[in-house]
DNA sequence: CAGAATCATTCAACAGGTGAATCATTTTAA
DNA sequence: TTAAAATGATTCACCTGTTGAATGATTCTG
């Protein structure tokens, strides 16, 4: 037969799909010792800069259907890390907060949260890590994939 | 307060993430026009490289356990895509084939993967894209995900 | 004020994936 | 040669993360 392994270029968006999956359960691993899943980092994450946000805007942001958010939310009110305060303007939402205790844990994440780019990046020089950024902040922004992640056309 | 959004960075780890999840995504959808998942797909793609694989070597490939192999076979059969064949040297094994119309199915999917590569990086140029591949390239293999997914360390 | 829209919630359902137990077959040891 | 251990495929119950439709409370529209 033909030689067995000729080394390959693989195809760059296998390596994209690959390493995103890879960075994401490292990520996972991460704040499972902190006993956070990844959307309960990105709450946290989301209410530490805009507080007072409501489900509904939040799932948008997050992009998750309500649904989805409310069991997300117990967890965290349940274990004494966001509250849920009903709005005087619209009692029909809640106006979500972090508590202090929410805020600690949400410092304790950026900590992850640095470790785990350190870790991820660790193969490659400095030089090169600014340059995979650039590429990838371009590609992103290219793909409509923005800074935050579904920034939607609603209100609030 | 602080200005509400100074054009801030993003972490590197965070775009390998999320644009690794729309690269997923994107496969996905593509896929489905051919009635198959992301997983069939690798199934088929292996079994064009390597002919008359095990369930069980299979599953190490893909990186799955053994029971999630079988309805994976299941499915790719009932559709003529694959067949089972006891192996006459032991007879515990399946050899695992692809048909005549799994291959023609592979050879489509080929070109999906084509249509897929050059969608996902329409948003750079040759030259970066060269360069988002060696990056991405030298940060697999720093991680030890090599060329095909989980090479370990069993026979066959 | 009546009807439409909106927020949060519940609920049934689903996909994908996992581990334990089982059966047939092969290998190992005695 | 045979008894015991190991291996491949399979079944099964189960879990997690998700979704969409229906509901009740509240607010907005005209």
């Amino acid at each position: 037969m033909d030689s067995p392994d000729p080394p390959r270029p693989k195809r760059t968006a296998f390596l994209l799909s690959q390493l995103g999956a890879l960075a994401s359960a490292r990520f996972a691993e991460r704040t499972r010792e902190l006993g956070l899943t990844p959307s309960d980092a990105g709450v946290l994450r989301l209410l530490g800069r805009t507080p007072g946000l409501s489900q509904r805007s939040l799932a948008d942001r997050l992009g998750a259907v309500p649904s989805r958010v409310v069991p997300l939310i117990d967890s965290l009110e349940t274990r004494g890390l966001v509250a849920r305060v009903r709005s005087s303007a619209d009692r029909r939402n809640y106006e979500l907060r972090l508590t202090a205790e929410g805020t600690k844990v949400l410092g304790a994440l950026r900590g992850i949260a640095e470790r785990h780019e350190a870790e991820l990046l660790a193969p490659l020089t400095n030089e090169q890590s600014a340059q995979l950024g650039l590429l990838l902040a371009r590609l992103a922004s290219g793909h409509a994939l923005d800074t935050d992640l579904h920034r939607d056309t609603s209100r609030e």
